[in-house]
DNA sequence: GTTAATTACATAGCAAGCTATATATAGTTG
DNA sequence: CAACTATATATAGCTTGCTATGTAATTAAC
């Protein structure tokens, strides 16, 4: 009954999505962002002012986790939360000033992590390595 | 510019994990352990009595969460640690009966959870896979 | 139009990861 | 052997995720 880490598809994608975040907290530190904070920014980057609501559609993680990023992300100065006019239970999500300068910066650093991190792959390999995450996450998805 | 995340290898990689993460946890919970306890079952069914050193050695966490994952283990009836008799420093950790009891049926979930996560893919686009991410850690890997 | 169900969000509490730092013991070196 | 240096582990404090539950406001049902 050999159990072999090294070829576990579950162990290696934990592996792998550590070294990711690690070195893209690396470089969005001097940004003043951290990378639990990329999908929210992602989204609202391309649609402000939306609800918690409409947010979470768009972003695969729980409610729960989603308030409390969003918490820390008020805290540090990157979004604003109001009263939505029409129903009193929603909140609108702004970005400030300092969430909308960063965005051109974060981007890079962003896509300069996936660059690295796949050099060592064929232009082929890179493809197929994104498909088939993609199928299996289709595949799995609640 | 566009960042498309659905396309970003990093993004997949992190909601793949927390899929893969969620589906064992679901599978083990009856056993009585969680997935983050997985690496050092994983060693001490094979090498017990080993030290956090050793341990460390073989999984890649740092040091402060391997303590940590520890002192759970020890408070949840998984592992007892016992001074080292030629090195005060140092801490031997052995596994308790119930750890040795649930070996053969924890192996069972974790090789049903990659099994059914790949169920979607070819044998060869499965090995791929494995191989891919083989190398992009060995890439990343400090 | 009050009651019941649903919806939007927050909070509590935990796991598992990280960095940074402390502490105790062991080893090395002058 | 006293003084550094290095090693083994622990602790503090944070992030990011989860489940479970609470609370307030809205909608639906009678």
């Amino acid at each position: 009954m050999t159990f072999k880490k090294e070829e576990s598809a579950g162990y290696l994608i934990n592996h792998l999505a550590r070294l990711f975040a690690k070195e893209l907290q690396k470089r969005i530190k001097p940004l003043g962002i951290v990378p639990g904070q990329f999908p929210v920014l992602l989204e609202l980057w391309t649609r402000d002012g939306i609800t918690q609501r409409e947010l979470l559609q768009e972003i695969d993680v729980e409610q729960a986790t989603l308030a409390n990023t969003l918490t820390r992300m008020e805290r540090d100065g990157l979004i604003r939360r109001t009263k939505h006019p029409a129903d009193a239970r929603s909140q609108q999500v702004w970005l400030t000033d300092k969430a909308l300068k960063v965005k051109a910066e974060a981007y890079r650093s962003a896509t300069q992590t996936n660059r690295d991190a796949l050099a060592g792959l064929s232009d082929a390999e890179k493809a197929l390595f994104i498909e088939l995450m993609q199928k299996i996450i289709s595949s799995m998805r609640p």
